[in-house]
DNA sequence: TGTGATTGGTTTCATTATGAAACCTTGTGC
DNA sequence: GCACAAGGTTTCATAATGAAACCAATCACA
């Protein structure tokens, strides 16, 4: 098998990004980081993952500059894993998955929960993909430019 | 190891999400199927993937129905992969990951392929979340209501 | 219409990644 | 100081991946 082939070197930035994220976990812990956990007990409890994979993972998300740790808030010897400025504008990529799961991957009935305005507590907007003009783009309206 | 773990029954939309796309070629795939790629050999020159993969992720796109196989759009008696409504509603979540890679993955003077707007040949804006009353929602302006 | 190349796979096999459990080390509560 | 918890690391079995070989149907065209 040589090795997972790498990505990282692609021109197209969705390959790159799936080359640092792109795994079954990366992104759920992320997630997770962004719900406010920061300790690996939480993450492992959380995923129900096995504590050597939470543990290369977590590696290579602060290797990425996804993560970082610092000394705990709470004052104990142990440390916090949080979330970078890069880890936090993955925010987007997030939401996205999520509606697109709300939207087609739960039957009728079939209750998850929600992302909510935390200030008016409403469900938030759908993204929507708009043009430098303002139209809203769907998925036939762009191409891609070299 | 028994089985990798299956997120499918998680009550988390983006688990569920990562379950179905979260492997490192479906993405990818998806993205050559928006940019009008149709063809086996297409996908298999266009990602370099061996082609038992590619085979495999194939089918399990056309058995979540992402994509169709139908008849080939050339008259040839082969068969082409296209993107049901359900596979072209990824396109936020192909958006996302390709701004966050614009951003945060290539250096400074280097470039890559550009998403436009089909009509204006102009790029696309950033994607934007948004709560009910329209006001822009940060990374940490937002909540999960169970 | 026969024949060689192309397309679209499947099979085989070696290698890597994953996962569960056991183990270990350091920190914590008392 | 001692028991227990947190946070990993190691070990080992199994599954997923990838490269290459192989194969059947289809196509190009003389």
């Amino acid at each position: 098998m040589v090795k997972r082939t790498s990505l990282e070197d692609a021109s197209c930035p969705i390959a790159r990004s799936l080359d640092v994220i792109g795994d079954w976990w990366s992104l759920l812990i992320v997630r997770d980081a962004m719900l406010g956990r920061t300790r690996f007990g939480e993450f492992q409890k959380s995923l129900g993952v096995a504590k050597n994979i939470l543990a290369s993972r977590l590696k290579t998300l602060v290797e990425e500059g996804i993560l970082e740790q610092r000394a705990a808030a709470d004052g104990s010897a142990y440390q916090d894993y949080v979330l970078t400025a890069k880890g936090r504008d993955l925010q987007h990529v997030a939401v996205a998955l999520r509606q697109w799961g709300e939207r087609h991957l739960f039957d009728k009935g079939e209750t998850c929960p929600i992302l909510v305005d935390a200030k008016s507590g409403k469900p938030v907007k759908q993204l929507e993909l708009h043009a430098a003009d303002g139209r809203l783009l769907g998925p036939g309206d762009t191409r891609l430019k070299y």
